[in-house]
DNA sequence: GCCGTTTTCGGCCCGACTGTTTTCAGTCG
């Protein structure tokens, strides 16, 4: 049974909230967490590494102790310390915890006074109206944990990052005619362009903050008003979104824009290090004493502890500290630096436009090259091309390119990897194309061994270009195949074949930790829309965000080349074979 | 439980809002 990080994460995270249930010191539960957040997001199999007998490498915040419970948990698969805990604590208690208006504090409360183990028993206990009279509890907290706890089995918990992004504009420009108001950034996990959002944290520079959070919460798409109060309030939309916002005065705007940016952990760094120097950071500046030094531009907060700017995408406390204070933070790939886009669909496949219209949307978007790579036959519900076929596209392509000098169509296929990990189409078929982009799309459920060599199979076929949304996931349906992500970057560079960080706003896989590792390797990563419609290529936009938390640089991204120089990359596959 | 330009011990980010209190604890971000 493999033990994955994440389930090594989740062992620490789940230690942390007993710990914290059961009253322990906070700086040590802080420890475990931090040690979660460090696991899940390292790159490297540590549990692969572990039972392979090598050392385990550094990692912040993970000292003597963890290290050696991290290993037990890497080759066992759990932890005696946490067994240990859940003879004291039932093991659902933690999921408690995440009904918003219940801490450890009122938690442990509820555990010791009335035996609530589970959300099913805590529903209960308030339905029978025994909570209002605990200690600390009242009639007000028992409605509100009564409508968490409805709340919580009915509504999804994030959202994507593409379906909040209309909310949070449509929302600033309300708040932007506000009079008094300055600025207004939606900060939080959606600036630093995470895949999915909890909620939207609004940040407003202005005059007076009643007057704002007034406006705010006569909002018309609001249901619900959370809280409200003189500088901050939050309220519940009509979708389902939970938006947060934070009022202040100009000269704080910097501070409280990188308080609220997040993410926590960044944050926490940031003050510490300011403190370190004598000084003190809160989301109203940085002050020496009671002077406040700077504030009105997160530039100033950041040159107040002699750190250059930390684009947002970076501020997750993965490096990019150290980086900052080295001057080795990577200068991130933009929209603009795009040049073509590798990855499309037309009607002949399951698109809804014709070539034409692709080629003249993807121009549109000041793209100078597009690879048309409709689908193989074997996907016979998105009427996958045949060889005949295919080669029809192909005169199409030669006939657009040779009247249409602005943008030049590639010729592409999008083929299907079938179980055995040979493709779907003969070499005859694929040879005469541009670039040939392999995916998958049947037998999601394989192991993640047969998986793996299935994709590191194709990665050797000489005429694969580049491994399409490598694993499969779509964000909140489908889980990603198991897959040893380490071996295929690997391979993928022994090979000389490309990754894709597919764009899709529910795909966005490559995911940033992925990218970083394809960084790393020296693999380069191609951001494509996938686009089945010409309005498509707008979600470049996405795929970009993904690849500058991924750290990815102009360099790393294949279609930033020229087409000039991008052909010889095509074709390298062949060469290395 | 971690960590060290002040440290191997003594620190560890900071403030607003709510609901309970009667001056503040708990929770949240």
């Amino acid at each position: 049974m493999p033990v994955h990080n994440a389930d090594i994460a989740a062992v620490f995270g789940e230690i942390a909230d007993l710990l914290e249930i059961q009253g322990a010191n906070a700086f040590r539960i802080r420890a475990y967490r931090n040690a979660a957040r460090t696991i899940n997001d390292y790159g490297r199999d540590l549990a692969g590494l572990i039972n392979r007998g090598e050392a385990l490498p550094k990692l912040p915040g993970i000292g003597a102790d963890l290290s050696a419970k991290l290993e037990e948990i890497a080759r066992t698969g759990h932890s005696v310390f946490l067994d240990r805990l859940h003879k004291d604590w039932p093991a659902a208690i933690t999921a408690l915890l995440q009904i918003p208006g219940l801490g450890p504090k009122r938690v442990k409360i509820l555990y010791d006074n009335l035996h609530v183990r589970t959300l099913e028993e805590l529903d209960a206990a308030v339905r029978a109206g025994r909570v209002a009279s605990l200690p600390g509890f009242g009639p007000r907290t028992e409605a509100n944990i009564r409508q968490a706890v409805a709340a919580h089995w009915s509504k999804a918990r994030r959202f994507r990052l593409a379906f909040a992004e209309p909310y949070a504009q449509a929302l600033a420009a309300y708040l932007e005619q506000t009079p008094g108001v300055r600025q207004v950034v939606v900060a939080g996990s959606f600036r630093r362009r995470q895949e999915t959002v909890g909620d939207l944290d609004f940040v407003v520079a202005a005059a007076s903050g009643p007057a704002v959070t007034k406006r705010f919460t006569a909002y018309d798409e609001v249901s619900e008003i959370l809280s409200g109060g003189t500088t901050r309030a939050s309220v519940r939309l009509r979708c389902g979104l939970q938006v947060d916002l934070r009022v202040v005065a100009e000269e704080s705007y910097g501070a409280a824009l990188h308080y609220f940016t997040g993410s926590r952990a960044h944050s926490i760094a940031v003050r510490r290090l300011a403190q370190a120097r004598g000084l003190k950071i809160n989301e109203y500046g940085v002050f020496r004493g009671k002077a406040r030094i700077a504030g009105a531009t997160e530039e100033s907060v950041y040159a107040a502890i002699d750190l250059p700017y930390i684009p947002p995408e970076l501020r997750e406390d993965r490096g990019e500290i150290d980086a900052a204070r080295a001057g080795t933070l990577p200068l991130l790939v933009e929209r603009r630096d795009l040049c073509g886009d590798l990855h499309s669909h037309t009607a002949a496949s399951d698109g809804r436009d014709s070539l034409e219209d692709m080629a003249r949307a993807a121009a549109l978007q000041g793209l100078r090259y597009l690879a048309i790579t409709d689908h193989s036959r074997h996907l016979s519900v998105a009427h996958g091309l045949d060889p005949r076929r295919l080669a029809q596209q192909g005169e199409a392509i030669d006939a657009w390119n040779a009247a249409h000098p602005e943008i030049t169509l590639l010729k592409g296929i999008e083929v299907d990897i079938l179980e055995d990990g040979s493709l779907d189409l003969p070499d005859a078929a694929l040879q005469p194309l541009d670039l040939v982009v392999g995916a998958i799309h049947s037998r999601f459920g394989l192991s993640r061994a047969r998986q793996t060599e299935r994709i590191l199979r194709a990665l050797d076929h000489p005429y694969l270009t580049l491994l399409a949304h490598p694993t499969g996931r779509l964000i909140g349906s489908r889980e990603a195949y198991d897959v040893d992500m380490a071996r295929i970057i690997r391979k993928a560079r022994a090979c000389g074949c490309h990754l894709e960080l597919n764009a899709q706003p529910e795909r966005l896989d490559l995911t940033d930790v992925h990218c970083r590792m394809a960084r790393d390797e020296g693999v380069a990563v191609s951001i494509d829309s996938d686009a089945h419609a010409g309005a498509d290529f707008r979600f470049l936009e996405y795929g970009i965000g993904q690849a500058r938390r991924g750290w990815l640089e102009r360099r790393h991204v294949l279609n930033t080349r020229t087409l000039a120089d991008l052909r010889p990359l095509l074709r390298q596959a062949q060469a290395a074979s």
